[in-house]
DNA sequence: GTTTCATATGTCAACATTGACATATGCCGC
DNA sequence: GCGGCATATGTCAATGTTGACATATGAAAC
């Protein structure tokens, strides 16, 4: 029997859930953390290194030695049945409510202390970053979605197909907000200019 | 001159941000981390308080102590000249790409390890919180809105009603979202039965 | 009257995450 | 033949973040 299986990280599920996929080295699982994880998950090798070793305590993964390229043995991983069920039961468990971080919002969120051009350009680099990401989500999905499987609920490339979706639908969600912005930026700037020459410095609050 | 002023860290700018608005004790800016500034940053009172000694460090902001119930002295704090220009510059800076960390896509991306009908609640969890997101933002939206202040590019409520904006569409896109995808579910599912039992079935909808 | 809640600030251990350092091989282009 | 790149796995210090512990007062609910 392996030591209690201790719950594993988010971190550790989205490993588990690459490698119910299929096997892979931890050198995969970093590239994977980049494209198509790392889309909605992210890390380092020096993360996953780490945690991989501490998911092979747990019973969760295995792992086998093959031929590599390395300067030390290359592993490959595969999820063991234990690491199966723990990964179904924390899909079927309740979603607890994640923190959250988005930068780009707390940026524009103070926005209101630099001029309109500046803010248009902030826009304009966040309208051009959204753009790129929903042109690789709508290619991937593309490929998904000319698959058979990704009808089937059971394959991997079904729930590939309901992210994607996800992903295409929020960024362009977000592309048309930038450009809503663009707008509301380019008429207040207009009708500011046109009234800037004087008012009082009242106390102001915002929320 | 005070101490060297290192470029304070992401909650640094959370915090300068909030207090750019108003004058607030620390205690305030752990409220504000729930809401509205906690839709999109948020961080708990341990973090907060030894983050606010570091920015009076750096001379970003200073502290008057006032009358309060706690058992310590009260302390309210105000951005200082310093702190806006670092404050304004950081806005104007170039948007670095952030992390993604969404641990709602994670779990679904492993969602074909489960039968459609725990898929089918689970989307039915998130569905319900993204649709209470989307009340909470549209109620402080139309309040924002109502405010002539908030067509002012140089006022804070201008951010704030950018940001609830970005927040609605977000929110509105993934209720749709998590409609389309129970509806996949849902023919995905009765497809799966008809297969294993030889039955013929209707029709389905577009992608 | 007593429990509970909001006010209010702090520390600390544990865990998550990043970026740098370290190493060695084979392949490709120049 | 040499530089750069992909393969491949690891460690470590520093920083970011959480959750628990600690404390005291006033006001409202029961």
């Amino acid at each position: 029997m392996p030591p209690e299986a201790s719950i594993p990280s988010h971190l550790g599920f989205a490993i588990l859930g690459l490698l119910a996929r299929r096997q892979r080295t931890g050198y995969d699982i970093a590239k994977a953390m980049e494209r198509p994880v790392g889309y909605f998950w992210t890390a380092r090798h020096s993360q996953i290194y780490p945690e991989l070793a501490r998911l092979e305590d747990a019973g969760l993964v295995r792992h086998r030695v093959v031929d590599g390229a390395g300067p030390r043995p290359t592993k490959r991983y595969a999820v063991t049945a234990a690491g199966k069920r723990a990964l179904r039961s924390w899909v079927a468990s309740e979603l607890e409510p994640q923190p959250v971080r988005d930068l780009e919002t707390l940026k524009l969120w103070s926005v209101w202390l630099v001029a309109p051009e500046i803010a248009k350009s902030f826009v304009r680099q966040s309208l051009s970053a959204h753009k790129a990401r929903l042109a690789a989500y709508e290619e991937e999905l593309a490929g998904v979605d000319a698959d058979t499987d990704s009808r089937d609920p059971g394959h991997p490339l079904f729930a590939s197909r309901l992210t994607l979706e996800g992903g295409v639908r929020s960024r362009r969600a977000a592309v048309e907000w930038c450009e809503w912005m663009l707008d509301e930026l380019d008429w207040a700037g207009d009708h500011h200019r046109s009234d800037r020459h004087r008012q009082g410095h009242g106390a102001r609050r915002g929320t």
